[in-house]
DNA sequence: TCGCAAATTTAGTCGCGGCTAAATTTTTTA
DNA sequence: TAAAAAATTTAGCCGCGACTAAATTTGCGA
C-alpha cells in the first residue's frame, strides 16, 4: 500500500480539501484526470486501509493518518522543488514536473539530508509553506492580485505552480515572488489588471493569470505608497 | 514501453554482457531476483520491441537500440549517484540505493543540469565511468585487490557498490577511491588478505571482499615501492 | 546414442491502476 | 411530487509485471 498513485490521491484530496471540506468522486477525478470509476476504485481501496472516511454517493475526508501521509509527500514535494531549484538552477517552471515525480522515490533519509542542506525552509519557489517533519504546516491566507483595488500595491507572496506556462510568463513579468507590484487599473466586469512591476515597465495581466498570484496588499497608493514603506523601514 | 522494469532489465543484461557475451534467462533472473518466467517474459517484450536478440533456449543479447538505451539509464544512475554524494555528502553505500529509484523518473533536462554542475564528470562515487550522452563509455579494467601479490602496492580505483555493508566497512577501513594500499600477505589456497592503508593500519581482507575492489598494482615492493614512486613525480 | 536432469518456455493466475458501459442513487426541475 | 438529469458506484475488461506449475527443449553422461 502506499503506492505512487495511492500518495497522488491523498495529496489531491488534500489539496481539494483546502477549498471544500467534503472531496467529491468526480472532483478528485477531474483534478487527476482518471474517470469517475477509477476514483471511486482507489478511494475504496483508501478507506479499507482507513486513510479516509468514504460516504457513498456524498464524498471522501481525510482520517489523520490520512493526512499525515499527504503531508509527508508534500514535503516531499517541495523540499525537492526548493532543491532543484537552489542547486540546479531549475527554473521555476521545470521544479514541478520534476518533483511529482522524485517525491515517490526518495528515502525519508534523503528526505532529511535535503531538508537540512536548505535550512529546514519553511517555503519553497512558489511561495507554498513546506510541512514539518512532524506533519505540521503554516496555512498562510493571501488575497490574489485580483482583490487588490486600482492605485493599490502588493507584494507577491504565493504564485500556483499548476501551470508551467503561466509560471513562464510571470517570470518574464518581473512577476517573481517578493516583488512589488502596483495595481494601476482594473477593466470592469472581472476583466484584465494594468500592473506596473519593480522595473517599471506595465503589463497586462489576465483575470485567470491574477487569480494564480496571492499577495500581501501594501498600505498606501502605488508610487506614493510603495516609498513611504520603504521608507519606514 | 520503457517501464522502470524494462529499464532494469536493459541495464541487468547490460551488466551481465560485460562478462558474458550470451546472457541466459536464469543469469538475468537470479541478477534481478525475479523468476525465470518473469524474466523470459519481459525477454519477450523486449525482443518485439527491437531492444534484444532472442535466441530461445540460449540467450539474449542487447541490440544497438538496447545497449544505447542501457547506457542513458546507467548514466542517469551515475549521476544521480555522484550529485547526492557531491552536494549532500550521501555516504557511498547509501547512493546507489537511491540512485536505483531516481534514475528512472528524472527527465533529460534534469540529467543535464546534473551533468553540468557536476562538470561532465567521468566517474561515479565507485569509480565506475558514466557514459556520455551519446552512449560512449569507457571500459576501465583493472585488476581486483586480489590479483596483487604480497609485497606489492596499489592504488584503489573501483569498488563495486552492490553491497552496502561492504562499502560501509571498506570506508571503515580506509578503502576508498585513490587510497594506497600495500599488500602485506596472503593465505594460501585463496585465503584472506593482510593490507596497509595509508593511514599505517593493518587489516584483514576477506577474498569475497577484495573481489570487489579493483586496482592499479604499483610497481616496486610496498614501503621501498611506495617511497620510490612518491620520489619520482 | 539414448535417457535423464537441468534450463527454459508456456499456461494460467494475481494485484495494481487504469478504462467503458451499465446500474444505482441523489439532486434538480417541471 | 414525479420524472429527468446528474453524479456515483458497480461490473467487467485490459496491460503490466510479478508468480507457480506444467510442458518443452537442450545438453550431458552412461
Ligand atoms: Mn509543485
Ligand atoms: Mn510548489
Ligand atoms: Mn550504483
Ligand atoms: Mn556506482
Amino acid at each position: 500500500m502506499t503506492s505512487a498513485a495511492a500518495q497522488n490521491y491523498l495529496k489531491a484530496i488534500y489539496t481539494l480539501q483546502e477549498q471544500q471540506a467534503a472531496v467529491t468522486t468526480s472532483a478528485l477525478a477531474q483534478y487527476l484526470k482518471v474517470s469517475a470509476a477509477s476514483a471511486t476504485n482507489m478511494v475504496k481501496k483508501l478507506a479499507r486501509a482507513r486513510l479516509l472516511h468514504h460516504s457513498p454517493y456524498h464524498g471522501v475526508q481525510l482520517t489523520g493518518r490520512g493526512e499525515k501521509m499527504a503531508l509527508e509527500v508534500i514535503r516531499h514535494h517541495r523540499l525537492i522543488e526548493l532543491f532543484l531549484a537552489r542547486t540546479l538552477a531549475v527554473p521555476w517552471d521545470c521544479v514541478h514536473a520534476e518533483a511529482e515525480k522524485i517525491e515517490h522515490v526518495i528515502s525519508e533519509d534523503l528526505e532529511d539530508r535535503i531538508a537540512t542542506f536548505l535550512g529546514d525552509p519553511t517555503l519553497d519557489p512558489h511561495g507554498d509553506p513546506i510541512p514539518t517533519k512532524a506533519g505540521q504546516v503554516a496555512r498562510p491566507v493571501y488575497p490574489s492580485l485580483l482583490d487588490v483595488g486600482a492605485g493599490q500595491s502588493a507584494v507577491v507572496r504565493r504564485v500556483s505552480d499548476q501551470n508551467p506556462e503561466h509560471l513562464r510568463h510571470f517570470s518574464k513579468l518581473g512577476l517573481v515572488l517578493d516583488a512589488n507590484v502596483d495595481v494601476l487599473e482594473r477593466e470592469p466586469f472581472e476583466g484584465p489588471l494594468r500592473v506596473r512591476v519593480a522595473s517599471g515597465a506595465e503589463h497586462i495581466v489576465d483575470e485567470t493569470l491574477a487569480r494564480e498570484i496571492w499577495v500581501s496588499p501594501l498600505t498606501g497608493q502605488t508610487r506614493t505608497g510603495m516609498a513611504r514603506v520603504k521608507k519606514s523601514k
